[in-house]
DNA sequence: TTAATTGATACTATATTAATATCAATTAAA
DNA sequence: TTTAATTGATATTAATATAGTATCAATTAA
């Protein structure tokens, strides 16, 4: 069970890169070569951050992609939604003959209350809080 | 984000079955019939299961599967790892540039921790708790 | 002997994830 | 003003995972 796909990894990765220079524009190409990211993928996954307005961009020579917005407002619950979907633990609410016709879902309780404890852990994993982490593990050898 | 797939939805319901019937041999057939579980599909969770000793079975007629263990002891953690692999948040751990190289993955850290929380509570979603809610659930309109 | 069952396994279909490719539009700089 | 470096938009392909179906042999109660 694999809770992060790729998409979601190189998105983090590259936030990363971007909330690192804050205020300057690194193009898609140094960012999925610094970072070993597909650089194709790479670009799809930016404009797509920039749909969700977690980044800016600039056309042409010396553009790139920029990150205005404070890291700590980009959790990594914002960009599973993004490139994953809604944090879903089954379809069983929708099924009618253990949720409809039986007692109810059963699960659903505690589907809805491990949703909410998923969701929250990767609420409070912001692009930030991953910085910081990464300067000081950068100090200790 | 899907976190039960079909395989481990329908094998909680088959389980379910076989532990309000406990000690009794269900056959695949009446089992895939009033849970709405394709046949063919749940012949093979439940040969799957037998393999991972959740259940025992009886070949020819009056055959079927039975449960004989404590309900109790089976976690929705055990059936996401048969049938969905081990909890894993990502990769990233095992990517030496940002893992290795780099100061050390920093999403590591936030990971394992996520990993042990999902792990945990789903641990304590066992096929005998669910069957109670179900039997209180069923008492309540 | 037979019909109902599981065991084992092969096959197909569909969906999701991952990756690549192409071309137009923009823009800083030569 | 031309050009090269860039993003925007989107189409295409490849790989993998999930879901579902089919078949036939072995077993066993009736």
């Amino acid at each position: 069970m694999k809770v992060l796909t790729k998409n979601t990894d190189y998105a983090i990765r590259a936030l990363l890169a971007l909330a690192a220079k804050k205020g300057r524009y690194l193009s898609a190409k140094s960012i999925a070569t610094e970072n070993d990211i597909p650089y194709q993928f790479l670009r799809r996954l930016l404009q797509e951050m920039i749909r969700h307005d977690l980044i800016v961009s600039k056309e042409g020579v010396q553009g790139g992609f920029m990150m205005e917005k404070d890291p700590d407002t980009i959790s990594v619950t914002q960009l599973i939604e993004i490139f994953q979907g809604k944090v879903q633990v089954s379809e069983c609410m929708f099924r009618k003959q253990i949720c409809g016709n039986r007692a109810r879902c059963v699960l659903r309780h505690e589907i809805m209350r491990i949703e909410q404890v998923v969701q929250s852990e990767f609420e409070k994993v912001t692009i930030g809080k991953l910085l910081r982490d990464l300067a000081g593990a950068a100090l200790k050898p």
